[in-house]
DNA sequence: TCGCTCATGTAATGGGTTACATGATTCA
DNA sequence: TGAATCATGTAACCCATTACATGAGCGA
């Protein structure tokens, strides 16, 4: 399972070289609706990928702003990002649910606490899913322009834009019948 | 985020002492799909637990296989327990999918890899909702046929199930949505 | 006889979050 | 004046995985 973070770091930098800072604004910005990750996680793990030679980096002085180290991929760091992205996934990708769990373990009697969890997710998602109609279209627009010679790469882009749109309408509808389950007394 | 395992463990334990065995086996079988766990980890959580006095342990002796060690929850640990039950996550729920992130960074020119990826989950995720259609309901009977006094709960459990059965339908939608793009040769 | 189930754990390592620490510039 | 942005990181801690170690009984 593990050890993604390192190949979204290559993906980004296969790009462009860039800044531990400005990895996270790409990242909280495309792939953070499936994979994210704190400023802190990123400069330890870029630290290792400098040790393993997957990457290099250089200081840039700025004035007025601190000055910037820019990670740049090696030919290693390619090398190892176009094996993994061609070793096909055969386990099933896990799922984590804080919520099903809480609901899994709630007590039948609660049901006045159990529709108020579920109207707050209902709240959350419904604004999700807006995110993703709204907003990520013109994300990944902006993102082409930013490096147009990546505009082939946009299909695959909308692809998890749209996994994102059906999964928060699933998720929605989820909570839209189960309300209604908890809601109505029940005939008992 | 954290510290959702030690709850699953509680949780179980609220319905009856058991091992960290038989927890391993009720956890596999029934929030498995939304919060799994290996053993290891589970012995572990299970001394925190009895280090904080959620709960206590006495071993049983037995012939011819290990003996027993039968975890049972305190007043303390089923007080920790329904709190966090009661206290609704305003938070998003967050999602990583290691698929989605190799779909994201996938060289648009190898359709063919891309296409061999999206098969194999799409396998995959058809095998899930089968278990879910099928498999999950009578492993639910025979979960509250172990405990009858949990009759109530079923509803949830059930909640659960659903939740799993939404979401796989959804992620094969998604497959073959993107299989059908990848697929058909497009018209640039 | 081989592998599965029952049953316990330890050790090493890796991955991730939270808190801490610093400090200038810019915009409201 | 106060918050956000840019920009770097360390330290402590927690959570999770993998490998290792042991060993009897049972069914194919």
């Amino acid at each position: 399972m593990a050890i993604m973070l390192k190949f979204a770091l290559l993906g980004f930098l296969n790009y462009s070289p860039m800044t531990g800072y400005e990895l996270e604004g790409w990242i909280n910005a495309s792939t953070g609706n499936f994979w994210h990750a704190e400023l802190s996680q990123i400069y330890k793990t870029l630290k290792q990928l400098e040790k393993s030679d997957e990457v290099t980096s250089h200081i840039e002085p700025q004035v007025g702003k601190p000055d910037r180290r820019v990670y740049t991929i090696t030919a290693a760091g390619k090398a190892n990002l176009e094996q993994w992205l061609e070793t096909p996934i055969v386990e099933e990708v896990d799922k984590k649910d804080s919520l099903l769990l809480k609901l899994f373990f709630s007590s039948p009697a609660d049901r006045a606490g159990i529709i108020v969890q579920l109207r707050i997710q209902l709240r959350l998602h419904q604004q999700k899913l807006e995110h993703y109609r709204l907003q990520t279209p013109t994300e990944i627009l902006q993102f082409a322009n930013v490096h147009p010679e990546l505009l082939s790469n946009a299909p695959l882009w909308e692809a998890t834009r749209r996994h994102g749109e059906l999964y928060e309408a699933m998720y929605i509808q989820w909570i839209e019948e189960t309300l209604q389950q908890f809601e109505t007394p029940s005939k008992e």
